[in-house]
DNA sequence: ATAAATTTAGAACAATTGGTCAGTAACCAT
DNA sequence: ATGGTTACTGACCAATTGTTCTAAATTTAT
């Protein structure tokens, strides 16, 4: 490789490297062009030299990430052998090295670290908090006559919520009883689990 | 209350309930007074008239929507008696009358109805759906392996991959630990349940 | 009927945006 | 060294944005 060809990459891993950042920061529409240039002092003009658009600028810095995660990811999935290991594995994983994810952050207009936004993060804030709360008090209902176990309320809430709001995203191409099926599923799986009867219930 | 004023208040709630059907639609950012002013007929001057801001506008349609939301399932809640039964109705309740939360699609870049940034959507649902299948297919081997109960592996990672994608929005102020251990419960209760051990497992 | 107050309209504004383009600099092959 | 190719710069553009402002229309109060 040319040293040419070998300053071009490198530009190009610049601006991919910052404008990763920026997404995870401010949000894709908040993140402008202008941004990453002043980020890296790549100026307008070579960043477009390097990608035709900003759309494709960002599908590229998104496709890296995913394949570098998943490579990380099948290195550590080498130590853990049960599937029940590799599922705790995969969620540490995730937080660990990825805790900033397209599919969790960057798809927000609200929540990005730096955003200005505070007025309606704060009111959005206000709501999910409601809402974790109401659900604590449901599941400590549910706790106190003795149809669940005894737990920590708050996070069963959270993981509760985490069903309710997350599943919209996952399966946005299902119709209304398709949609219906999978949110009754989740909560059986909720209170059941899905674990085999005779699997040795052996976490804490 | 005049005839003016009633005239007014109906403006406002003209402009309330274009401004919450095209958030969900396109998104906040990718709303602007303009569309509002177009679908209602309303002039720009006039939206800012009724409310102070857009953030403003977004706040109060937020507000109200939440209100409404809590007493149509205060109102649903009545027929249910266990709090299993409750669990499952929020969630149908959830799905039929509020699809469209903001919690899960407003906040949201580029998921939108009517969003024209095809590409970057294709991208995501590709990821999403690389990463579903990826976890169905570790199911599946937990499932043939006997360490789950035979069921559904799609209907199962897409549950997995939503406590995945989904914690991370509840959580955004708990630390690296706190994280960990938040996950790590969903995890165990994905694989456990909450049910205690006497209830009957009449679920299906 | 007239004045005051409220409600509405729409032009105008400053700022920001993604994107283009003509020109310059750096480097390569010959 | 020179001509050609690649990499890069920064001014510029058209479009869009949230917001403001002035003035007109409408209703109410006197």
């Amino acid at each position: 490789m040319n040293k040419k060809q070998t300053k071009s990459m490198l530009t190009k891993k610049k601006i991919a490297d910052a404008a990763k950042h920026l997404f995870i920061q401010k949000g894709y529409t908040a993140t402008s062009i202008e941004n990453i240039s002043d980020a890296t002092g790549v100026s307008k003009g070579n960043i477009y030299y390097h990608f035709e658009s900003k759309e494709g600028l960002f599908i590229y810095v998104l496709d890296e990430w995913e394949k570098e995660w998943m490579e990380q990811w099948e290195e550590q999935r080498k130590q853990y052998t049960s599937t029940t290991e590799q599922l705790h594995g995969i969620a540490k994983h995730f937080v660990i090295n990825d805790y900033n994810h397209p599919l969790t952050n960057v798809a927000d207009e609200f929540f990005s670290h730096e955003n200005s936004n505070t007025l309606i993060q704060n009111q959005l804030y206000k709501t999910i908090n409601t809402r974790i709360s109401y659900s604590q008090k449901l599941l400590s209902e549910g706790i106190a006559s003795g149809e669940f176990k005894s737990d920590d309320s708050l996070l069963l809430a959270k993981i509760f919520d985490t069903l309710l709001y997350g599943l919209n995203n996952i399966c946005r191409d299902l119709n209304m009883k398709e949609t219906l099926d999978l949110y009754a599923k989740a909560i059986d799986t909720f209170l059941y689990g899905i674990a085999s009867d005779d699997s040795a219930h052996s976490h804490d």
